[in-house]
DNA sequence: AAAGAGGAATCGG
DNA sequence: CCGATTCCTCTTT
């Protein structure tokens, strides 16, 4: 099991809201790293000597990877359990970074004396995990701060711009409605709070919130200091001119919104794709989201398919959007592709 | 039932 | 003013 290998499993990782939440914010990576160490054993164990890996593995909730943090989220661990049994499935059978050791050591010896070498490796794999984990949570960041119109430094929000926030974060993690909880603050004040004043908000998901803010508050600090080249579009000192600029909370247009979704597959294929990009022409698969997303950039809670599609057709007589030549549900065509 | 077309009133920057 | 939103009726798939 190599770094690498460990890397193809980050998009299950992201499937799991849980553990996205535990990448990185600040104590939780030592959660994680201790689940990963967990399943570098179980997969050394299961090459040397064909032990099956620790039931711990499969039973989720004795690996503490939640730590004291996010009580109301064992609900979820459970849920998420299949996702674990995959993910050690997929580790034990490709391991071959530890043939070497493997060679000059019996399997007894591996616990024993090569501690120390099996520690070191251990230790490489997990910095350069832990390094990719937090440069694709990163660019999810980065996704959002695009789709929201919004800076990556919660600290020059504004209450409009902690309202977008808060809006998204609900969706992304599918929490009640607590925005409202959070009304006239900006970010300054938000990134003022304790983990407990956030809690006092929202008793329920204050935590979760406070949590997530923090994912944003890291990021901006792993730019700051690390030079992140994620935004190497604008200089590494983004002052708040230099944050205006790049976010500027300019009125966006629907067909530009959709050309941006349309930009990330990666994020948001399940919900609209090109059929042929050349022609411009795409689907959108997933109405109700498309819509949602369109109504947090615009802070229209109420948005719907019915009132964007009414959008779209605006653009009909003006030339932006048409339909195909052969009309398909839920199929549009932009007149100039780019 | 959901999507599509388009009229009409209204909103908000 | 203009683009978008909201609400609406009627048609199509």
């Amino acid at each position: 099991m190599n770094a690498f290998q460990l890397l193809s499993l980050y998009p299950r990782i992201t499937c799991v809201p849980t553990l996205y939440f535990s990448v990185l914010s600040n104590f939780l990576v030592i959660n994680l790293r201790s689940l990963l160490r967990t399943m570098i054993k179980a997969a050394w164990l299961d090459e040397t000597e064909g032990i099956k890996p620790p039931p711990t593995l499969v039973g989720l909730p004795e690996v503490s990877w939640f730590g004291p943090y996010i009580p109301c989220y064992n609900r979820l661990a459970v849920e998420e359990k299949p996702w674990v049994v995959e993910v050690t499935g997929a580790t034990a059978p490709a391991a071959p970074t530890s043939r070497t050791l493997e060679e000059s050591l019996t399997p007894n010896q591996v616990q024993d004396s090569s501690s120390k070498v099996e520690i070191q490796v251990e230790e490489r794999c997990l910095e350069q995990v832990q390094t990719m984990v937090v440069g694709e949570v990163l660019k999810d960041v980065d996704t959002a701060c695009k789709l929201l119109n919004i800076s990556p430094d919660p600290l020059t929000w504004s209450c409009v711009h902690v309202q977008k926030w808060l809006l998204w974060t609900e969706h992304l993690y599918k929490l009640p409605q607590v925005s409202t909880m959070f009304k006239e603050l900006t970010g300054k004040d938000l990134c003022s709070m304790t983990e407990a004043d956030f809690r006092q908000q929202s008793f329920q998901f204050g935590d979760v919130l406070y949590a997530h803010l923090d994912i944003w508050r890291s990021g901006k600090n792993k730019e700051d200091t690390g030079k992140s080249n994620l935004h190497h579009l604008h200089s590494v000192d983004d002052s708040w001119s230099d944050v205006m600029c790049n976010y500027p909370s300019q009125p966006i247009h629907l067909w530009q919104f959709l050309q941006e979704l349309l930009l990330k597959p990666h994020n948001y294929s399940c919900c609209i794709r090109w059929l042929n990009k050349e022609k411009g022409i795409f689907k959108i698969e997933d109405s109700a989201r498309v819509a949602r997303l369109w109504g947090i950039r615009k802070n229209r809670p109420a948005m719907n398919y019915d009132k964007l599609s009414r959008s779209i057709r605006q653009y009909y007589k003006k030339g932006i959007i048409r339909k195909p030549e052969v009309s398909r549900r839920l199929v549009y065509q932009f007149v100039n592709p780019v």
